[in-house]
DNA sequence: GTTGGTGCAAAGGATTTGCAACTTG
DNA sequence: CAAGTTGCAAATCCTTTGCACCAAC
């Protein structure tokens, strides 16, 4: 599975180990394709006759996010699975509040933008975390 | 107090009461002027000589987010006091990972930039949630 | 064989709910 | 007075910690 292969590169790179539960997790994720808690994974995996720890499953999440593999959504509470390479910059990401699919981006340009504003408030800004509340394009009517 | 004046016009608008509890929970926020969790406001108060629950501080600040004279910020897990006027579009946010000092604004041309992105991949926007981490000018050597 | 990861048990917070009692308009 | 709010009790859920055991390199 080609998710599976980028998850090794990274893992391998930053020296962390390829695990069985880091592998189910990540499978998980990327099934879901929208944002879900510790314990859906958990539930997921159970139907698949896996079982995982949910501590297990919220150190992987921990690691995941700080890899950048994945992402918490603020706005619904769950974390996903990131569509972009690990190192590209901040991501973005949009919520349909009707269906919850969720559409992830990166814009250097906004970033930019972003920059500017701050230094102009006098913050040097390290870090963008946004996300957008609206409706896909399948749930505007 | 002027942000008492403030609370009094957009809850009776809104047709919402105002109570002694919601004053209080506000003047506690206004105070702070950092993220605060909703038992950080009760000790707070509770340092005044006044008490409330926390389950109705909880409901107060879920109201104030509603009508935007709150704002939960997610990268810290606090709520703060909205300085931006209720209705001004959507609030943004720099907090200092330092010291923890947190900086609003609103920018009108942010928002247009971002809808146009969001359009072009299928999504109507209907709300901003964005924020920065960094350092703020005190905090930068 | 080491080191890092996982499972388990348990604790500690965070958040929510239903209902009775109290305030506000 | 009537409707909206608050307090209380309790339940539930979320998240973290320490330590023993197991798997990956």
């Amino acid at each position: 599975m080609l998710e599976i292969q980028g998850l090794i590169q990274v893992l391998k790179a930053e020296g962390y180990r390829v695990t069985q539960p880091r592998k189910r997790v990540l499978e998980a994720l990327a099934l879901a394709q929208r944002p879900v808690s510790p314990y859906d994974i958990q539930k997921m995996l159970l139907q698949e006759g896996s079982y995982l720890n949910h501590v297990t499953i919220y150190r992987i999440l921990d690691l995941f996010c700080l890899l950048n593999l994945a992402h918490r959504v603020s706005l619904v509470g769950g974390f996903v699975k990131c569509t972009l390479g690990a190192k590209e910059g901040c991501h973005r990401f949009m919520v349909c509040r009707q269906c919850g699919v969720l559409r992830e981006f990166a814009d250097k340009a906004l970033c930019e933008e972003e920059n500017e504003i701050a230094q102009d408030l006098g913050f040097h800004t390290e870090r963008h975390f946004s996300e957008f509340s609206g409706l896909c394009s399948n749930c505007q009517v």
